[in-house]
DNA sequence: GTCTATACGCCGATAGAC
DNA sequence: GTCTATCGGCGTATAGAC
Protein backbone atom coordinates (compact mmCIF):
# COMPACT_ATOMS: atom_id res chain seq x y z
CA UNK A 1 0.00 0.00 0.00
CA UNK A 2 3.57 2.68 0.68
CA UNK A 3 3.89 2.85 -2.76
CA UNK A 4 0.63 4.80 -3.73
CA UNK A 5 1.29 7.15 -1.21
CA UNK A 6 5.36 7.64 -1.83
CA UNK A 7 4.57 8.14 -5.77
CA UNK A 8 2.04 10.93 -4.68
CA UNK A 9 4.40 12.81 -2.37
CA UNK A 10 7.44 11.82 -4.85
CA UNK A 11 5.54 13.26 -8.07
CA UNK A 12 4.49 16.66 -5.86
CA UNK A 13 8.28 16.78 -4.73
CA UNK A 14 10.21 16.82 -7.86
CA UNK A 15 7.18 19.07 -9.78
CA UNK A 16 7.57 21.82 -7.23
CA UNK A 17 10.99 21.43 -7.69
CA UNK A 18 11.38 21.84 -11.09
CA UNK A 19 8.33 22.40 -12.56
CA UNK A 20 5.28 20.12 -13.60
CA UNK A 21 6.37 19.93 -16.98
CA UNK A 22 10.32 18.64 -16.33
CA UNK A 23 8.45 15.38 -14.10
CA UNK A 24 7.72 12.14 -16.32
CA UNK A 25 6.32 9.32 -14.95
CA UNK A 26 10.01 7.02 -15.62
CA UNK A 27 11.57 10.10 -13.50
CA UNK A 28 9.05 9.24 -10.78
CA UNK A 29 9.69 5.31 -10.89
CA UNK A 30 13.75 5.98 -11.09
CA UNK A 31 13.69 8.46 -7.94
CA UNK A 32 12.24 6.12 -5.80
CA UNK A 33 13.74 2.91 -7.03
CA UNK A 34 10.70 1.41 -8.42
CA UNK A 35 9.48 0.15 -11.84
CA UNK A 36 7.75 1.82 -14.35
CA UNK A 37 5.42 -1.02 -14.33
CA UNK A 38 5.00 -0.64 -10.58
CA UNK A 39 3.74 3.27 -11.01
CA UNK A 40 1.33 1.87 -13.24
CA UNK A 41 -0.24 -0.89 -11.53
CA UNK A 42 -1.17 2.50 -8.83
CA UNK A 43 -2.27 4.89 -11.31
CA UNK A 44 -3.41 4.16 -15.20
CA UNK A 45 -1.77 7.35 -16.12
CA UNK A 46 0.45 10.37 -15.10
CA UNK A 47 -2.75 12.52 -15.13
CA UNK A 48 -4.31 10.60 -12.07
CA UNK A 49 -1.26 11.53 -10.10
CA UNK A 50 -1.97 14.79 -10.66
CA UNK A 51 -5.76 14.48 -9.94
CA UNK A 52 -5.25 13.41 -6.70
CA UNK A 53 -2.73 15.68 -5.99
CA UNK A 54 -4.39 18.68 -7.01
CA UNK A 55 -7.60 16.89 -4.64
CA UNK A 56 -5.06 17.20 -1.86
CA UNK A 57 -4.96 21.06 -3.09
CA UNK A 58 -8.63 21.94 -3.37
CA UNK A 59 -9.41 20.35 0.07
CA UNK A 60 -6.43 22.24 1.56
CA UNK A 61 -7.22 25.46 0.20
CA UNK A 62 -10.53 25.35 1.01
CA UNK A 63 -9.86 24.46 4.31
CA UNK A 64 -7.26 27.16 5.36
CA UNK A 65 -9.88 29.74 4.13
CA UNK A 66 -12.82 27.98 6.00
CA UNK A 67 -11.21 28.00 9.14
CA UNK A 68 -12.34 29.92 12.33
CA UNK A 69 -14.56 31.68 10.93
CA UNK A 70 -16.40 32.46 13.85
CA UNK A 71 -18.01 36.23 13.39
CA UNK A 72 -16.42 38.94 14.58
CA UNK A 73 -12.97 38.31 12.48
CA UNK A 74 -10.33 39.44 14.41
CA UNK A 75 -6.97 41.38 12.51
CA UNK A 76 -4.75 37.94 13.74
CA UNK A 77 -7.12 36.03 12.46
CA UNK A 78 -7.57 37.79 9.36
CA UNK A 79 -3.74 37.51 9.20
CA UNK A 80 -4.08 34.03 9.49
CA UNK A 81 -6.63 33.34 6.51
CA UNK A 82 -3.78 35.32 4.26
CA UNK A 83 -1.13 33.39 5.59
CA UNK A 84 -1.99 29.72 6.00
CA UNK A 85 -3.33 30.11 2.30
CA UNK A 86 -0.43 31.53 0.61
CA UNK A 87 1.15 28.54 2.47
CA UNK A 88 -0.84 26.40 0.22
CA UNK A 89 0.09 28.44 -2.64
CA UNK A 90 3.68 27.48 -1.55
CA UNK A 91 3.01 23.44 -0.93
CA UNK A 92 2.01 23.57 -4.35
CA UNK A 93 3.32 25.57 -6.21
CA UNK A 94 4.29 23.40 -9.64
CA UNK A 95 0.09 23.64 -9.95
CA UNK A 96 0.05 27.46 -10.65
CA UNK A 97 3.38 27.32 -12.08
CA UNK A 98 2.17 25.34 -14.84
CA UNK A 99 -1.33 25.83 -14.19
CA UNK A 100 -2.64 26.54 -17.77
CA UNK A 101 -0.79 23.87 -19.47
CA UNK A 102 -2.40 21.18 -16.67
CA UNK A 103 -5.88 22.59 -17.29
CA UNK A 104 -5.29 22.55 -21.18
CA UNK A 105 -4.68 18.59 -21.23
CA UNK A 106 -7.61 17.37 -18.61
CA UNK A 107 -10.67 18.96 -18.75
CA UNK A 108 -11.55 17.53 -15.55
CA UNK A 109 -9.21 19.42 -14.23
CA UNK A 110 -10.11 22.70 -15.66
CA UNK A 111 -13.87 22.22 -14.86
CA UNK A 112 -12.51 21.70 -10.99
CA UNK A 113 -9.88 24.63 -10.68
CA UNK A 114 -12.27 27.03 -12.14
CA UNK A 115 -14.99 26.12 -9.48
CA UNK A 116 -12.05 26.11 -6.70
CA UNK A 117 -11.51 29.67 -8.12
CA UNK A 118 -15.45 30.71 -8.36
CA UNK A 119 -15.61 29.47 -4.75
CA UNK A 120 -12.48 31.58 -3.70
CA UNK A 121 -13.57 34.81 -4.86
CA UNK A 122 -17.50 34.15 -3.28
CA UNK A 123 -15.61 33.16 0.13
CA UNK A 124 -13.06 35.98 -0.18
CA UNK A 125 -15.95 38.49 -1.04
CA UNK A 126 -17.69 37.04 2.20
CA UNK A 127 -15.20 37.69 4.52
CA UNK A 128 -15.09 41.33 3.52
CA UNK A 129 -18.47 41.26 3.64
CA UNK A 130 -18.03 39.92 7.61
CA UNK A 131 -15.77 42.88 7.97
CA UNK A 132 -17.94 45.27 6.82
CA UNK A 133 -20.49 43.87 9.46
CA UNK A 134 -17.80 44.58 12.14
CA UNK A 135 -17.49 47.51 11.04
CA UNK A 136 -13.52 46.96 10.01
CA UNK A 137 -13.89 47.75 6.74
CA UNK A 138 -15.78 50.66 5.30
CA UNK A 139 -17.79 49.54 2.33
CA UNK A 140 -16.48 50.83 -1.34
CA UNK A 141 -18.58 53.14 -3.38
CA UNK A 142 -19.00 51.27 -6.72
CA UNK A 143 -21.29 48.56 -5.83
CA UNK A 144 -19.15 46.01 -7.82
CA UNK A 145 -16.05 47.17 -5.62
CA UNK A 146 -16.35 44.56 -3.18
CA UNK A 147 -16.16 41.86 -5.77
CA UNK A 148 -13.32 43.67 -7.97
CA UNK A 149 -11.22 43.70 -4.50
CA UNK A 150 -12.26 39.84 -3.67
CA UNK A 151 -10.47 39.56 -7.85
CA UNK A 152 -7.53 41.12 -6.96
CA UNK A 153 -6.99 39.74 -3.84
CA UNK A 154 -7.17 36.74 -5.46
CA UNK A 155 -5.28 36.92 -8.71
CA UNK A 156 -2.28 38.47 -6.63
CA UNK A 157 -2.97 35.64 -3.99
CA UNK A 158 -2.99 32.78 -6.51
CA UNK A 159 0.22 34.08 -8.52
CA UNK A 160 2.20 35.64 -5.74
CA UNK A 161 4.91 32.67 -5.66
CA UNK A 162 5.41 32.67 -9.14
CA UNK A 163 6.02 36.61 -9.29
CA UNK A 164 8.75 35.98 -6.66
CA UNK A 165 10.53 33.01 -8.33
CA UNK A 166 10.43 35.33 -11.66
CA UNK A 167 11.51 38.37 -9.35
CA UNK A 168 14.64 36.00 -8.65
CA UNK A 169 15.72 33.53 -11.14
CA UNK A 170 18.53 31.79 -9.47
CA UNK A 171 17.31 32.59 -5.58
CA UNK A 172 15.18 30.66 -3.41
CA UNK A 173 11.84 30.99 -2.01
CA UNK A 174 11.56 31.59 1.22
CA UNK A 175 9.17 32.02 4.49
CA UNK A 176 9.15 35.55 4.26
CA UNK A 177 8.35 36.10 0.96
CA UNK A 178 5.70 34.53 2.08
CA UNK A 179 4.73 36.81 4.47
CA UNK A 180 5.95 39.53 2.49
CA UNK A 181 3.08 38.34 -0.04
CA UNK A 182 0.69 39.00 3.18
CA UNK A 183 1.50 42.94 3.11
CA UNK A 184 0.86 42.97 -0.34
CA UNK A 185 -2.61 41.55 -0.06
CA UNK A 186 -3.20 44.02 2.50
CA UNK A 187 -2.35 47.03 0.85
CA UNK A 188 -4.92 46.31 -1.63
CA UNK A 189 -7.37 46.34 1.28
CA UNK A 190 -5.41 49.16 3.56
CA UNK A 191 -7.82 52.26 2.17
CA UNK A 192 -10.34 50.86 3.44
CA UNK A 193 -9.89 48.98 6.55
CA UNK A 194 -10.60 50.39 10.11
CA UNK A 195 -6.99 51.73 11.27
CA UNK A 196 -6.39 49.98 14.10
CA UNK A 197 -7.28 46.93 12.69
CA UNK A 198 -5.13 47.52 9.74
CA UNK A 199 -2.46 48.13 12.07
CA UNK A 200 -2.99 45.08 14.54
CA UNK A 201 -2.88 42.93 11.40
CA UNK A 202 0.00 44.29 10.71
CA UNK A 203 1.75 43.15 13.63
CA UNK A 204 0.77 39.91 13.43
CA UNK A 205 3.61 39.91 10.25
CA UNK A 206 6.20 41.90 12.12
CA UNK A 207 5.49 39.06 14.52
CA UNK A 208 5.91 36.16 11.89
CA UNK A 209 8.91 37.96 10.40
CA UNK A 210 11.18 38.00 13.29
CA UNK A 211 10.10 34.57 14.06
CA UNK A 212 11.27 33.45 10.89
CA UNK A 213 14.41 35.23 11.20
CA UNK A 214 14.94 33.72 14.75
CA UNK A 215 14.10 30.21 13.12
CA UNK A 216 16.43 31.17 10.20
CA UNK A 217 19.57 32.46 12.69
CA UNK A 218 19.25 29.13 14.71
CA UNK A 219 19.33 25.91 13.41
CA UNK A 220 17.94 23.79 15.26
CA UNK A 221 14.64 23.63 13.55
CA UNK B 1 13.65 35.70 -47.29
CA UNK B 2 9.95 35.88 -45.93
CA UNK B 3 10.07 31.88 -44.47
CA UNK B 4 11.89 32.93 -41.45
CA UNK B 5 9.33 35.71 -40.69
CA UNK B 6 6.38 33.48 -41.38
CA UNK B 7 8.08 31.04 -38.97
CA UNK B 8 7.91 33.27 -36.17
CA UNK B 9 4.38 34.17 -36.65
CA UNK B 10 2.95 31.18 -37.35
CA UNK B 11 5.04 29.95 -33.68
CA UNK B 12 3.26 32.98 -32.04
CA UNK B 13 -0.06 32.33 -32.95
CA UNK B 14 0.10 28.67 -32.79
CA UNK B 15 1.62 29.24 -29.42
CA UNK B 16 -0.80 31.58 -28.46
CA UNK B 17 -3.69 29.56 -29.58
CA UNK B 18 -2.50 26.09 -27.75
CA UNK B 19 0.04 26.98 -25.24
CA UNK B 20 3.89 26.79 -26.14
CA UNK B 21 4.17 23.21 -24.69
CA UNK B 22 2.12 22.18 -27.33
CA UNK B 23 3.57 23.25 -29.87
CA UNK B 24 6.81 21.96 -31.71
CA UNK B 25 8.98 22.40 -34.60
CA UNK B 26 7.73 20.11 -36.84
CA UNK B 27 4.47 21.26 -35.78
CA UNK B 28 5.56 24.70 -36.90
CA UNK B 29 7.24 23.28 -39.99
CA UNK B 30 3.93 21.31 -41.09
CA UNK B 31 1.72 24.08 -40.54
CA UNK B 32 3.36 26.45 -43.23
CA UNK B 33 4.09 23.68 -45.54
CA UNK B 34 7.25 23.63 -45.21
CA UNK B 35 10.66 21.24 -43.90
CA UNK B 36 11.38 20.38 -40.50
CA UNK B 37 15.18 20.73 -42.29
CA UNK B 38 14.17 24.53 -43.68
CA UNK B 39 13.34 25.74 -40.18
CA UNK B 40 16.53 24.82 -38.98
CA UNK B 41 18.20 26.77 -41.43
CA UNK B 42 16.42 29.47 -40.50
CA UNK B 43 16.86 29.56 -36.43
CA UNK B 44 19.22 26.94 -34.45
CA UNK B 45 16.88 25.84 -32.08
CA UNK B 46 13.36 25.69 -31.01
CA UNK B 47 14.67 28.27 -28.27
CA UNK B 48 15.89 30.94 -30.99
CA UNK B 49 12.70 31.09 -32.00
CA UNK B 50 11.02 31.99 -28.64
CA UNK B 51 13.44 34.34 -27.71
CA UNK B 52 12.90 36.34 -30.78
CA UNK B 53 9.44 36.74 -29.90
CA UNK B 54 10.03 37.94 -26.86
CA UNK B 55 12.19 40.64 -27.97
CA UNK B 56 9.43 41.80 -29.91
CA UNK B 57 6.97 41.42 -26.68
CA UNK B 58 9.68 43.02 -24.45
CA UNK B 59 9.52 46.31 -27.32
CA UNK B 60 6.09 46.15 -27.55
CA UNK B 61 5.37 46.84 -24.31
CA UNK B 62 8.11 49.26 -23.23
CA UNK B 63 6.59 51.27 -26.22
CA UNK B 64 3.30 50.53 -24.74
CA UNK B 65 4.00 52.11 -21.51
CA UNK B 66 6.38 55.12 -22.53
CA UNK B 67 4.09 56.37 -25.24
CA UNK B 68 2.65 59.57 -24.75
CA UNK B 69 4.00 60.37 -21.25
CA UNK B 70 4.06 64.12 -21.08
CA UNK B 71 2.89 65.52 -17.96
CA UNK B 72 0.63 66.08 -16.56
CA UNK B 73 -1.00 62.65 -17.15
CA UNK B 74 -4.93 63.24 -18.39
CA UNK B 75 -7.04 60.53 -17.25
CA UNK B 76 -7.99 59.41 -20.80
CA UNK B 77 -3.59 58.81 -21.34
CA UNK B 78 -3.92 56.90 -18.03
CA UNK B 79 -6.54 54.25 -19.15
CA UNK B 80 -4.91 54.23 -22.33
CA UNK B 81 -1.96 52.90 -20.91
CA UNK B 82 -3.80 50.13 -19.01
CA UNK B 83 -5.73 49.47 -22.57
CA UNK B 84 -2.64 48.96 -24.49
CA UNK B 85 -0.70 47.30 -22.20
CA UNK B 86 -2.90 44.60 -22.05
CA UNK B 87 -3.38 44.62 -25.21
CA UNK B 88 0.15 43.57 -25.76
CA UNK B 89 -0.50 40.94 -22.50
CA UNK B 90 -3.05 39.59 -25.26
CA UNK B 91 -0.85 39.08 -28.18
CA UNK B 92 1.36 37.74 -25.98
CA UNK B 93 -0.39 35.63 -24.56
CA UNK B 94 1.43 32.12 -24.79
CA UNK B 95 4.31 33.83 -23.02
CA UNK B 96 2.88 34.92 -19.47
CA UNK B 97 0.56 31.67 -19.61
CA UNK B 98 3.70 29.42 -20.00
CA UNK B 99 6.17 31.79 -18.41
CA UNK B 100 7.44 29.52 -15.57
CA UNK B 101 8.60 26.34 -17.77
CA UNK B 102 9.92 29.27 -20.38
CA UNK B 103 12.22 30.58 -17.84
CA UNK B 104 13.75 27.20 -16.42
CA UNK B 105 14.88 25.81 -19.32
CA UNK B 106 16.28 29.04 -20.78
CA UNK B 107 18.78 31.27 -18.38
CA UNK B 108 19.10 34.69 -20.88
CA UNK B 109 15.33 34.76 -20.94
CA UNK B 110 15.12 34.45 -17.53
CA UNK B 111 17.36 37.33 -16.90
CA UNK B 112 16.07 39.51 -19.30
CA UNK B 113 12.11 39.19 -18.51
CA UNK B 114 13.11 39.89 -14.88
CA UNK B 115 14.77 42.96 -16.05
CA UNK B 116 11.95 43.65 -17.98
CA UNK B 117 9.80 43.34 -14.76
CA UNK B 118 12.02 45.47 -12.80
CA UNK B 119 11.51 48.28 -15.18
CA UNK B 120 7.65 47.87 -15.26
CA UNK B 121 7.41 48.15 -11.50
CA UNK B 122 9.21 51.07 -11.69
CA UNK B 123 7.56 52.88 -14.87
CA UNK B 124 4.70 52.48 -13.19
CA UNK B 125 5.69 53.62 -9.90
CA UNK B 126 7.53 56.73 -11.58
CA UNK B 127 3.63 57.33 -13.31
CA UNK B 128 2.05 56.92 -10.33
CA UNK B 129 4.52 59.43 -8.61
CA UNK B 130 3.96 62.25 -11.31
CA UNK B 131 0.22 61.88 -10.62
CA UNK B 132 0.64 63.10 -7.34
CA UNK B 133 2.70 65.61 -8.67
CA UNK B 134 -0.69 66.34 -10.43
CA UNK B 135 -2.54 66.21 -7.55
CA UNK B 136 -4.58 63.48 -9.70
CA UNK B 137 -3.57 60.99 -6.84
CA UNK B 138 -3.23 61.15 -3.13
CA UNK B 139 0.07 59.70 -1.46
CA UNK B 140 -0.56 56.53 0.53
CA UNK B 141 0.41 56.85 3.98
CA UNK B 142 2.97 53.97 4.06
CA UNK B 143 6.34 54.73 2.86
CA UNK B 144 6.75 51.58 0.66
CA UNK B 145 2.85 52.02 -0.47
CA UNK B 146 3.44 53.49 -3.68
CA UNK B 147 5.88 50.51 -4.64
CA UNK B 148 3.00 47.87 -3.54
CA UNK B 149 0.37 49.18 -5.25
CA UNK B 150 3.10 49.09 -8.30
CA UNK B 151 3.33 45.72 -7.64
CA UNK B 152 -0.22 44.83 -7.16
CA UNK B 153 -0.75 46.33 -10.54
CA UNK B 154 1.93 44.24 -12.61
CA UNK B 155 0.80 41.43 -10.77
CA UNK B 156 -2.78 42.22 -11.72
CA UNK B 157 -1.86 43.35 -15.47
CA UNK B 158 0.50 40.15 -16.25
CA UNK B 159 -1.73 37.46 -15.12
CA UNK B 160 -4.72 38.73 -15.76
CA UNK B 161 -5.67 36.98 -19.61
CA UNK B 162 -4.73 34.14 -17.40
CA UNK B 163 -7.34 34.78 -14.94
CA UNK B 164 -9.82 35.14 -17.41
CA UNK B 165 -8.69 31.74 -19.70
CA UNK B 166 -9.22 29.46 -16.60
CA UNK B 167 -12.69 31.37 -15.63
CA UNK B 168 -14.07 29.93 -18.55
CA UNK B 169 -12.04 27.14 -19.72
CA UNK B 170 -13.95 26.69 -22.86
CA UNK B 171 -14.69 30.40 -23.21
CA UNK B 172 -12.44 32.55 -25.73
CA UNK B 173 -11.20 35.76 -24.31
CA UNK B 174 -12.50 39.29 -25.92
CA UNK B 175 -11.70 42.68 -26.42
CA UNK B 176 -14.21 43.02 -23.31
CA UNK B 177 -12.35 41.41 -21.25
CA UNK B 178 -9.61 43.11 -21.28
CA UNK B 179 -11.39 46.72 -20.92
CA UNK B 180 -12.52 44.71 -17.64
CA UNK B 181 -9.17 44.36 -16.55
CA UNK B 182 -8.86 48.07 -17.10
CA UNK B 183 -11.11 48.77 -14.83
CA UNK B 184 -9.89 45.96 -12.17
CA UNK B 185 -6.72 48.04 -12.48
CA UNK B 186 -7.89 50.95 -11.64
CA UNK B 187 -9.92 49.48 -8.76
CA UNK B 188 -6.64 48.96 -7.04
CA UNK B 189 -5.42 52.86 -7.38
CA UNK B 190 -9.57 53.90 -7.22
CA UNK B 191 -9.54 54.91 -3.08
CA UNK B 192 -6.61 57.10 -4.08
CA UNK B 193 -7.43 58.74 -7.08
CA UNK B 194 -9.13 62.39 -7.30
CA UNK B 195 -12.72 61.41 -7.68
CA UNK B 196 -13.28 63.66 -11.21
CA UNK B 197 -10.20 62.02 -12.62
CA UNK B 198 -11.39 58.21 -11.71
CA UNK B 199 -14.77 59.17 -12.93
CA UNK B 200 -13.40 60.61 -16.67
CA UNK B 201 -10.69 57.16 -16.40
CA UNK B 202 -14.04 54.79 -16.63
CA UNK B 203 -15.80 56.82 -19.24
CA UNK B 204 -13.11 56.22 -21.48
CA UNK B 205 -13.26 52.23 -20.71
CA UNK B 206 -17.31 52.61 -20.75
CA UNK B 207 -16.36 54.52 -24.39
CA UNK B 208 -14.38 51.46 -25.48
CA UNK B 209 -17.29 49.23 -24.41
CA UNK B 210 -19.72 50.64 -26.36
CA UNK B 211 -16.91 50.28 -29.76
CA UNK B 212 -16.23 47.05 -28.75
CA UNK B 213 -19.98 46.13 -29.01
CA UNK B 214 -20.99 47.87 -31.91
CA UNK B 215 -18.13 46.47 -33.58
CA UNK B 216 -18.86 42.84 -32.87
CA UNK B 217 -22.37 42.96 -33.65
CA UNK B 218 -21.88 44.42 -37.27
CA UNK B 219 -19.80 41.78 -38.71
CA UNK B 220 -17.69 44.83 -41.16
CA UNK B 221 -14.95 45.43 -39.32
C1' DG C 1 17.21 28.62 -49.32
C1' DT C 2 14.77 24.71 -49.43
C1' DC C 3 14.15 19.93 -49.67
C1' DT C 4 14.16 14.57 -48.15
C1' DA C 5 15.54 11.43 -45.03
C1' DT C 6 16.82 10.00 -40.87
C1' DA C 7 19.14 9.52 -36.19
C1' DC C 8 18.49 9.82 -31.50
C1' DG C 9 16.46 10.11 -27.14
C1' DC C 10 12.77 10.49 -24.13
C1' DC C 11 8.35 9.51 -22.35
C1' DG C 12 3.96 7.30 -21.62
C1' DA C 13 2.18 3.05 -21.48
C1' DT C 14 1.56 -2.21 -21.79
C1' DA C 15 2.62 -7.38 -21.57
C1' DG C 16 3.64 -10.88 -19.05
C1' DA C 17 6.80 -13.28 -15.57
C1' DC C 18 7.45 -13.65 -10.58
C1' DG D 1 2.39 -5.79 -5.71
C1' DT D 2 6.40 -5.65 -8.03
C1' DC D 3 9.52 -6.72 -11.58
C1' DT D 4 11.80 -6.94 -16.59
C1' DA D 5 11.36 -5.93 -21.11
C1' DT D 6 9.72 -3.56 -24.70
C1' DC D 7 6.70 -0.94 -28.02
C1' DG D 8 5.19 3.08 -30.36
C1' DG D 9 5.11 7.87 -30.87
C1' DC D 10 6.78 12.28 -30.83
C1' DG D 11 10.02 16.06 -30.75
C1' DT D 12 14.57 18.02 -31.57
C1' DA D 13 18.06 18.25 -34.45
C1' DT D 14 21.41 16.98 -38.31
C1' DA D 15 23.30 15.29 -42.97
C1' DG D 16 23.43 15.92 -47.36
C1' DA D 17 21.07 16.39 -52.03
C1' DC D 18 19.00 19.94 -55.00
Amino acid sequence: MGNRKRIVEMCLDLMNEEGSRAVGTSRIADELGISPGNLYYHFKNREEIVMVIYEDLDADFRAALVEDVHAPISPERFAGFFLRTLQVAWEYRFFFGGMLHLLRRDEELAARYAGLQAWAIDTIEGILTQLIKDRSLTRPKAKTGLRSMAINLWIVWSNWIRFIQVSDPSGEVRRDHLIQGVGQLLDILAPYLDPSFEKAGRRVLTRELKKFAEEAADPAS
